[in-house]
RNA sequence: GGCCUCGUCGCCAAGUGGUAAGGCAACGGUUUGCAAAACCGUCAUUCCCCGGUUCGAAUCCGGGCGAGGCCUCCA
């Protein structure tokens, strides 16, 4: 097996990821400003970063990850105001939307959410440093961070800073040294959120937190600093810079950036007015669909939803990215679905490794091929676009494999190749955890009593259906009156279930049905 | 104006020097009482265009055209 190689911004190529496995790998990613629910947009990065947690620990590190929630700020002081409300209390609802969004799209490997209002405390000690360090100072209530100061300002972007001065937009304030300073500390305005500190009244600037939360929950150098491509500048830029004066170390070992969203010919944005809301997404999309969406694409892409304008009454439910995934997604489920069927077991119980392991032998060799080429693409910087077309070759030579052995009918099964087929699924459910899909479909939430009504109903159809087919099997002359009837009567049964959004599909075993 | 990406089948998309993965859609077939699902087959001699380097380029270099991002809050 190659080693793991990742792209790191800072260096602009790939590069052999900096720690073996079995050692601790610590992973800070930017997270949301907590004003408004979350759009599609803002799963891109809580997605893709599960994702290369959920691998780096099948290949045996252990990793914790944090993922910031800045709950004070400009806009959730405008926004607050606008609601009439608290900015405690919008931040409060904002983040718990956030949470029930991660929870949707199987994001769960983010070990603690520290928030900027719990740490402000720390950002005044840093701020502090870099005040008798010679980094910072204060101006009228306000801290700057002094650009001149620091050698390497820009290494991130490649920015030089005099070229930044000369096409900056904007409006330098009297009180900053150089036009690149930014705010450390701002002083407060009546009526705003404030805390106490040496400067006076006031709250911290847009990245010390970063800086000081990075820095107090993972020490001063962090191995995987991720965020979206948006932030690389001037956020990741300034955090870098401050970081690194106020520590003296290096702050992180690689960073890496998510492409942003799209919507067909340009990004989304509140803005433009074309955001799709999660919560309004997975109403017509799963979470987990919604997250092989954004999983199709490599991290460092643009992801594109398609020319759809949600403004449009005329525009169809979902984006066509979206109908697209929902429907490819639909794939994985069928197999685990196929899997229960075939075997009697459950998909969703079955114990798969959770550890890499390097030459595997499998009853069938391309199962061992599809294993390699999965880890081929995920070492090679986590290239989950490619590693998800494994998946679904993986999951035609099952189909092939379950139609081939005839395993859908108990009377005339192959042993072997439903031992195959087995092993075959359970390596498809071992390669679709590393991705967080698990070949589900979200489960009604609080049906309870209507869900066990609704199942015995279509029991009671399907058996009465399947008794007027019974009935017609047994005429055996082709055009008899009597057998055209009683099949015109279970059809008229199945395409008014069709109507209603329900499905049956007739098998050896007998007859299944599912909505949509 | 400065910095930086990207342009691969109708749509999405992997591939970054060795002769074009995969998904959706479409068409033909197998299966089925008919369907659904599944499977098989067809579907880019070609990777925006023009030059160059190379035995060999979608992949490297130069130029052109087109799209996008950042430089201001942004995941």
């Amino acid at each position: 097996m190659p080693a793991l190689q990742v792209y790191s911004t800072l260096s602009r190529k790939k590069e052999p990821f900096p720690k073996k496995p079995g050692e601790q790998v610590t992973m800070y990613v930017c997270g949301p400003t907590v004003y408004k629910p979350s759009h599609v947009g803002h799963m891109v990065g809580p997605v893709v970063f599960d994702a290369v947690k959920r691998y780096l620990v099948y290949l045996g590190y252990s990793v914790k990850w944090l993922v910031n929630i800045t709950d004070v700020d400009d806009k959730l002081i405008h926004r607050a105001n606008e609601a009439k409300t608290t900015v405690k209390e919008l931040a409060e609802r904002m983040t718990a939307d956030y949470f029930d969004c991660l929870k949707k799209l199987n994001v769960t490997g983010i070990d603690a959410f520290p928030k900027a209002t719990e740490h402000i405390g720390d950002m005044i000690t840093t701020i502090d440093g870099l005040i008798k360090k010679g980094f910072a100072y204060p101006a009228e209530g306000d801290v700057y961070f002094n650009v001149s100061k620091d050698d390497d300002y820009g290494k991130l972007c490649g920015f030089d800073p005099e070229a930044l001065e000369a096409g900056s937009r904007i409006e330098v304030s009297g009180r900053k040294k150089n036009p690149g300073d930014f705010a450390l500390w701002k002083k407060a305005k009546p009526g705003e959120p404030a805390w106490d500190s040496p400067w006076g009244q006031g709250r911290p600037g847009w990245h010390i937190e970063c800086t000081s939360m990075a820095q107090r929950h993972l020490g001063d150098t962090i191995d995987i600093h991720g965020g979206g491509l948006d932030l690389r500048f001037p956020h990741h830029e300034n955090e870098l810079a401050q970081s690194e004066s106020a520590s003296g170390k290096p702050f992180a070992r690689v960073w890496m950036h998510n492409g942003l969203l799209k919507m067909g010919s340009g990004k989304m944005a509140g803005s433009v007015g074309n955001v799709l809301n999660v919560a309004d997404a997975l109403k017509h999309v799963s979470g987990e669909a919604l997250r092989f969406f954004i999983l199709n694409t490599h991290y460092r892409s643009p992801i594109d939803l398609g020319e759809w304008d949600p403004r449009d009454p005329k525009s169809p439910t979902l984006p066509p990215g979206l109908e697209n995934a929902k429907k490819a997604h639909e794939a994985f489920v069928r197999l685990s679905e196929r899997f229960d069927r075939v075997t009697g077991k459950k998909f969703h119980e079955v114990a798969v490794p959770g550890r890499a392991e390097d030459g595997r032998k499998f009853l069938l060799p391309e199962f061992g091929e599809k294993y390699t080429r999965f880890r081929e693409f995920m070492d090679d910087d986590f290239n989950t676009g490619g590693a998800v077309g494994v998946l679904f070759e993986l999951i035609t030579s099952l189909n092939r494999l379950a139609d081939g052995a005839k395993l859908e009918d108990p009377a005339k099964a192959d042993a072997n190749g439903k031992a195959a087929f087995e092993e075959g699924t359970t390596l498809a459910k071992e390669l679709g955890q590393i991705l967080g899909l698990f070949f589900e479909l979200p489960k009604a939430d609080a049906l309870g009593d209507d869900d066990k009504i609704v199942g015995g109903l279509m029991q009671l159809v399907i058996e009465l259906r399947n008794n007027l087919r019974a009935e017609a099997k047994k005429i055996t002359t082709k055009d008899d009156p009597a057998k055209k009837m009683l099949f015109g009567q279970t059809d008229i049964i199945r395409t008014r279930l069709t109507e209603l959004g329900i499905t049956l599909e007739d098998r050896p075993a007998g007859t299944t049905w599912r909505v949509g």
